[in-house]
DNA sequence: GCTGTTCTGCACAAGACTTTGCAGAAAGAA
DNA sequence: TTCTTTCTGCAAAGTCTTGTGCAGAACAGC
């Protein structure tokens, strides 16, 4: 049996975050939201049957509980629920419950654990949306980045391309940089991955394209740089590397986060380009077992 | 030959436990395995046909796998994958009481994080000391990789090459891998890094190096594939995505971890490589502020 | 205490997911 | 190579889950 604490500000700060509207709820409708906020186990997994088994109702005020929060049913209402419990966990799992085996690999793992944990705190949220928004409405999108740090925007550029957007990654430097920045437009967008001391020709690419009225999109770790000024967009990443290299995991999980803003953003799109991609490359017969 | 270090399945060793008895599976069956293996989340909240579309098979063959492995089906089996991750995962997590930022940078952010813990226990320690034994003594490094998964490859080849190894990145096919792959000799070590469905060319590139005599190191999701069994070591990195798109965040960070490796093994060698590279970056003049 | 409104539970309908029969494809044996 | 066996994909059948109309119960206002 459950204690009920009289419903309201159901889910305020918990694991549920604003997964539930401070709605007035009834009674049976406050007791499945007790229900769940209790067993978040059971609510992430759980089928009606077992909800309301819990909650001491009838399954279909389980149902009637998720249309009245403002989803479309129950499965809705539990995808949302599962996403919000597993970043919860994620988010307060002990680092290392099990007994340590170090070596080199283990060290670099627990380090980027690290690393991407930090910049849980360091992307700004806003700025990561500004920056979905200005990669959905571009007309043309330039992903820059040399080295090492390239490997970010290798990533990014081919899975934007695989999603249907006008993607191109751009990883020469000189005249083959200029001319592809030179080329950009008002409605265009410019992201740059670079991490530690700052790249005379990076940072010059992304004033230049800021000064043709395209938007500057920058993933880095440095906020103080000319290149970080010349951006419309900074998102910050944590870049401490096991040994004397920076590491760009925080940087490549921020590329798949923008990908997800995107589908998140629209859905439809990025669901039609991937399948023609992918459709694509059955016909190319590059698979094998 | 060089000596084969997967034995072990340390795939197995993971979050999976003993919930996948070491049965002779065929082909489809072990590409759900696998696939299983490398996507903790689908596998505890998917669908079968979420699961056949991610190990490229029929739904019938995920729930025949089910059943082939002891279940009473499909639900069975996901009852129980989802406890052991849950457990894995979970365990001693208290709810804490911090404020939830949830934005897709963040969800992205957080699920690496699991990517990350749970390549602690895939890749085998073993396998990755013999594989940096490998890279020590090679003439000769080429390191390959394909589209959004080229990203680790090209960091490592790039960071090798700071460091003062003989390594190149080739992320081109056809007759350029052909003959790149060609020219390797025994003591020389070819490195991939895929994840996803093998690629044709990756594969036939890994069974031409290990003809010729050289040490190849692979870094992928599947262990049950032609690549997996081309490699003199394997190491094994879970590959799921915040969306549809695999992530390369785990195999990135094993990459940095491999470097991590050398340099506890050669420290004077690296650090006279790095040197030397970073003074040259100097001379070049290519900073800013 | 009476009456009108809202809520809940039941039972069934609609829908989604899983399993299986079958036939063709692939792999292995002779 | 040919024959036999095993495996896989398709599509339909079977099972389980979710949603809704209806009728009675609870509640609030008067």
């Amino acid at each position: 049996m459950d204690e009920t604490t009289e419903s309201q500000t159901p889910g305020n700060g918990g694991w549920l975050g604003d997964a539930i509207p401070a709605l007035k709820l009834t009674k049976a409708q406050a007791r499945v939201v007790d229900a769940l906020t209790v067993n978040p186990k059971l609510a992430s997994y759980g089928d009606v049957t077992e909800i309301a088994l819990k909650a001491g109702v009838n399954s279909s005020s389980v149902s009637r509980t998720a249309q009245a929060l403002g989803y479309r049913g129950w499965s809705d209402l539990q995808r949302e629920l599962r996403a919000r419990y597993l970043v919860h966990i994620a988010d307060t799992a002990p680092l290392s419950h099990r007994v340590e085996v170090r070596s080199p690999i283990h060290d670099s793992l627990a380090h980027d654990v690290e690393n991407l944990r930090l910049a849980m705190d360091t992307v700004d949220p806003q700025a990561a949306d500004d920056a979905v928004t200005a990669l959905a409405t571009a007309r043309r999108i330039i992903v820059v980045g040399q080295g090492s740090y390239s490997a970010s925007a290798v990533a990014f550029a081919h899975l934007l391309a695989t999603a249907g957007y006008p993607a191109n990654f751009e990883g020469r430097a000189g005249v083959h940089l200029a001319s592809a920045v030179g080329s950009l437009r008002p409605g265009d967008a410019l992201v740059v991955f670079h991490l530690w001391r700052p790249l005379k020709h990076l940072t010059i690419a992304a004033q230049l394209a800021r000064q043709a009225g395209a938007t500057v999109i920058t993933v880095t770790d440095l906020k103080s740089t000319d290149l970080a000024k010349a951006s419309n967009h900074l998102l910050l990443v944590p870049s401490e590397g096991v040994y004397a290299f920076q590491s760009a995991t925080a940087s490549l999980s921020v590329a798949y986060g923008l990908l997800a803003g995107l589908e998140a953003r629209e859905p439809e799109r990025v669901k039609a380009g991937i399948e023609r991609t992918s459709q694509f490359w059955d016909e190319l017969d590059l698979y094998t077992n």
